[in-house]
DNA sequence: TTGTAGGCGTTATCAC
DNA sequence: GTGATAACGCCTACAA
């Protein structure tokens, strides 16, 4: 098993010698407090910056009350989804003088609850930022209040109320891209849903059900079909919907990889899109972007919720509990066209 | 600014007392370190499971000479890429009792040299997996090497005998898609290669040379552009070499999300893919799957890359340096087809 | 096979 | 404003 070579350390007490102070006041200027002479401050960071040195985290930890660590739980279908969170929040973090752990975990895991308890006793982190859907585990839930860990929540979909949280409004943005299908004249529109694991899912078929409804286009049942996010299974739904007696004109995946596996279901099938078909997705992934004819989708302003979210876990201690809600933009692209028959 | 809260620690003094052993034993317990009696390891077992106890990593980073914690340096234009990577390197390091860092970090910025250093100072690592371009910064290697921080590499292109690494034969891989279009009827083969920074890029390039010198076919300069591994690049270059004169009929471009830059380009233009062009991609990431036609690619196991890496840096202490080579699979999909004239 | 003493590098507390 | 001293929770070294 691999071991750490052995280091020659630089510490607070090397520092404290070679400008002539105490180790507290050495500590003092680091940890930015009150009651340093300016001129004692100078020459405290003039050698911490000669001597290269750098406050060793675990002693930190150890002795602190604080750990300057938080961790990111995420998992999601979609990598890019995965990477922009990563990189939003470790932005945020690095301003802070903060590290973002990221934790990865396997949905359908059951060793959620561990990893968390690990990060809380083992590593000892200041806060957490939860995606969904582990926003809405009942038992991660718990497990933070009892052992009162801070934590904010991207798009949660329970208890909303429980924490800070970034979100958009799921059910909005999927009424809107069904009314601009609706406006492009598409009577027979279909769906197909996400992870019903995810809060969002129901939320953007309500949201689909809603504009049809306040069009007097009644919602059919056959019309509606339950995917997975994940690129096979919007193939997969596209196909049935295909096959049905009276298929659809346009089809309203909620997530851009379903709705690059309709198109390619559309182009195996030879439905000509945007022709006879209009596809539009949701998310605004690189997907969405690079299929052809590229698809009419939903962009959801990840990076900004990654910041949000991590502002609002990194502001001052005893702050309210803030829903911030940030804002989608609907992009209209190639596939969506006034059906042809 | 944000404060951990504050939680009863479960330490090995509660399990020593519970257990009616000595702090020593239970730690020797929990390091699985021999002499210990089966009967004391089971009832030290059993008070750390009920007690749920986890010993403090702080504690230990600062008592001994192992963390636990390793990291890995990231940075790809890939998402795909980053997230097998990290879920490699994750799933491995569960395995071990170890803790994987994520280090995304900006290949443009100029702190990553600094973020080693915090790495190994404050956090102090145990080793480090990097990933290109980072494996071939000269100050990066300067920089472990003086600290004596073990490092293996995924895929370096110098100095290939430092350290332990996973890599695939770029070389003989591109090589091996060339032939593939050559083999289909193709004559005029264009390349875009990938940004230079990455000498699997130039690697890459060379495949496709030798393969088209072996075959008795010019290479031309004309045909040959730079791209920088992402999408955009893929569709600047191929309409610029869709514009030539004598256009090529395949194009092979060193990144799949260039191919699907291609292929988009190609679409726009009115080229039809692959009756008049063929194009071959290269890492099989989703994209090339998802657009369409699918694409002709290269699968680089990245999984196993990373596991790879992994293993090698987690073995015992000590062990020769080894290069391992992993099998890539030329997957030959839609988009490859006899040129019509 | 088990236990004791000391220290890792920092922060908290309290005195000056 | 500044400094001494005692923790923090664990591991190393050595003793029993």
């Amino acid at each position: 098993m691999l071991r750490g070579g052995r280091q020659v350390r630089v510490t607070i007490k090397d520092v404290s010698r070679e400008a002539g102070v105490s180790i507290k006041t050495v500590s003092r200027v680091l940890n930015n407090e009150k009651y340093v002479g300016a001129e004692t401050r100078a020459r405290v960071n003039a050698v911490v910056e000669r001597l290269n040195f750098r406050p060793s985290s675990a002693a930190r930890v150890l002795a602190g009350r604080r750990s300057f660590q938080i961790a990111l739980i995420c998992d999601n279908p979609s990598p890019y989804y995965v990477y922009e969170m990563q990189s939003g929040v470790r932005d945020r973090c690095e301003e802070q003088g903060v590290r973002m752990i990221a934790q990865p975990y396997d949905r359908q895991s059951s060793k959620l609850i561990d990893e968390i308890e690990s990060l809380i006793d083992s590593i000892q982190i200041d806060g957490l930022v939860l995606t969904p859907p582990a926003t809405d585990y009942p038992d991660v839930l718990d497990l933070l209040a009892r052992r009162g860990v801070r934590f904010v929540r991207v798009s949660p979909g329970t208890d909303v109320m429980l924490t800070s949280s970034a979100f958009i409004d799921n059910e909005r943005a999927a009424a809107d891209i069904t009314r601009h299908l609706i406006a492009l004249g598409h009577r027979r529109i279909a769906h197909i849903s996400g992870d019903p694991a995810f809060a969002a899912s129901a939320q953007r078929t309500a949201g689909y059900r809603g504009a049809l409804q306040e069009s007097g286009i009644a919602v059919e049942p056959s019309l509606i079909r339950t995917g997975n996010f994940y690129f096979t299974s919007g193939a997969a739904e596209a196909e049935a919907l295909l096959a049905l007696p009276e298929p659809p004109t346009a089809i309203f995946a909620a997530s851009d990889d379903m709705a690059a596996g309709a198109l390619a279901a559309a182009h195996r099938l030879g439905v000509r899109v945007p022709d006879a078909l209009s596809i539009a997705g949701f998310d605004d992934t690189a997907i969405s972007r690079v299929v052809w004819p590229p698809l009419t989708t939903i962009r959801q302003p990840m990076r900004q919720m990654a910041y949000a979210a991590t502002d609002l876990l990194l502001r001052a201690a005893g702050a309210a509990i803030e829903r911030r809600e940030l804002h989608y933009e609907l992009v209209a692209r190639g596939s969506t066209a006034r059906p042809s028959r």
